[in-house]
DNA sequence: ATGGGTGCAAAGGATTTGCAACATT
DNA sequence: AATGTTGCAAATCCTTTGCACCCAT
């Protein structure tokens, strides 16, 4: 990761850098997981034993308010977040529940300030379905019957 | 409504048809307000007034894994559901809260099979922001001050 | 001294589950 | 009878809130 990336996104969004947001931001920049709230919660909780769950939830809230990062409500149990606040395509896998970043070649590229005279400020596409290695798996058990 | 459609929804997409499934399926085909669970809940209860909200969740929920419906989780506070199962474009406007249906002349035709070795069957496109109404009424606030 | 940030515990809200009763075949 | 469906109540899980303490871009 670049020096100090962290810190630059959140001045750079007007989010002020107390350390616990520092470490969000951070873990968010270098885990290209989606991770959950309770992922970012358990991921740094053995760097910061006194982190609290709280503070995970208000960070990741206001880092997707201010747009340094964005939340994912791609399924009704699976609210995640993602570093990368450019419109991107994400694909959700029914079966394992895995969260995939789709690249702009595989997908349309959507670029579009308002429609009608309504403002649009962000931009969500998610596909959902079987991912090759679940659709991999079916298959193997196919074969067998 | 089409005399049926409700009833010939639910076989088409192998759901059989027990009052209640009728009842919330055609709560759907009639009402395009992308409704809440909690929604559909009190718009029948006085026409069935044994309806359980057990009984919504269940049925909303197979009415979307059977494509017979769409669940949109657009928020994490605001998940609902539409009988629009074509993929179209829902705008939601974060301070009203509200969701609307963006036609095709205003936003991407998306039709995908698949991606890479991943397989799609459902695409979300929402687009978030200011509703048309929401900006306007800001405009005046801002013009007083 | 002040405003903002953090974290604990408790509250709140939405959704699911267990299970008995009921309906439909 | 057998199978699937419903609905109540309870349980669970996720998220927010109240509040006291702490800290310092």
């Amino acid at each position: 990761m670049k020096e100090n990336e962290a810190y630059e996104r959140l001045i750079a969004n007007g989010v002020r850098p107390s350390a616990q947001r520092l470490a969000i931001m951070e873990y968010l920049l270098t885990h290209h997981t989606h991770p959950t709230v309770e992922e970012v919660y358990r991921g740094l909780n053995t760097k910061i034993p006194t982190l609290s769950r709280t503070t995970v939830y208000n960070t990741l809230r206001i880092l997707s308010e201010h747009h340094a990062a964005q939340m994912l409500t791609i399924d009704d149990h699976h609210i995640c977040y993602d570093s990368d606040t450019e419109p991107h395509v994400h694909f959700f896998c029914k079966h394992c529940g895995k969260v995939l970043d789709l690249m702009e070649a595989e997908a349309p590229v959507v670029d579009v300030k308002n429609i009608g005279n309504n403002i649009v400020d962000e931009v969500h596409l998610y596909y959902k379905g079987t991912c090759a290695e679940c659709a991999k798996r079916q298959e193997k058990v196919n074969e067998v019957n």
